[in-house]
DNA sequence: CGCTATTCATTGTATATACATCTTTTGTGT
DNA sequence: ACACAAAAGATGTATATACAATGAATAGCG
């Protein structure tokens, strides 16, 4: 159901509130969206984030450091990286010098698989985003930046 | 982590893109805000979001009229309305004119819960959502739903 | 030094979700 | 009337998340 319909006969008390609904409506539909896309491969849009954050990082990251990069930054993170090791996409090595730490790394598996994924994921989501342009993407983007900016 | 900052370094190969992950990132926030809200009272936000339905409700609903105005319109309706008549907020009747269907109502202490949450959710999260004008919200809901539209 | 506090990561438990399957009941076509 | 398809819900299994508690290693300070 489109979020008009679903919520029509709400009748939102106040534009703000609408937003709210709007974005928990999206986000929703978006996830489901890279679900489905990545689900022939394997693996799912929360591990593909800790994936391509790891391609995207120079060196090696801690457990730490990847989890405050994620979309939800929480303790989970331990037992993502426990379903990709066990794909042979990522190598988990206690870091010498703090071995409390632990140093996440692609495998060259997980570096093909990741840059294919990407390549997969931007070509089939592109179409679909494009429905705004440019001004609007960014515009939208800048309005909901003010409300990230207020949390804690 | 705030967005702008979690996604720095990464970017944007769109805005297109930007959007699509300050969606998903506004919408993690959002959820913790009224999980935490929601916690003192033994509620989740998905409990809420089908008390609410019910609530704004003429009669009794069917679990499947129910799912459709769920956010994440799923099969899963029927274990959260398990949790919802453990704590007595809920009722399920078998229909008798069709013994297929299951009509959920809310008890009379799931209307007083209902209308108290509803009430303090809006007093509670209306400051926060104060940090857009009314113009900004409508805008930016506008451009999110264009995306909506176009999707299954 | 040795004790305590802090940091990093893991694990336990309850909850929610995705997807497939199954049961029960109703509808339909011949 | 009977067989079969469709509809409404429930359930099984794997995954992900929230939150708290635990374990292990280091830092800091007397």
């Amino acid at each position: 159901m489109k979020t008009q319909d679903a919520l029509k006969m709400s009748a939102f008390q106040s534009p703000q509130q609408r937003l709210v609904l709007t974005v928990l409506h999206a986000s929703s539909a978006m996830l489901s969206s890279h679900r489905a896309l990545l689900k022939p491969h394997g693996v799912t849009p929360e591990q593909f984030n800790i994936l391509r954050i790891l391609n995207g990082a120079d060196g090696a990251m801690s457990l730490a450091d990847v989890a405050s990069r994620m979309i939800d930054r929480n303790s989970n993170t331990s037992r993502l990286i426990d379903k990709l090791l066990a794909k042979g996409l990522v190598q988990r090595v206690t870091c010498p010098s703090d071995r409390r730490r632990v140093e996440i790394t692609l495998t060259n598996e997980g570096q093909r698989t990741t840059k294919h994924l990407s390549l997969l994921m931007d070509e089939t989501l592109s179409a679909l985003v494009d429905v705004w342009t440019n001004e609007q993407a960014t515009q939208a983007a800048d309005i909901l930046d003010r409300w990230n900016m207020t949390q804690p």
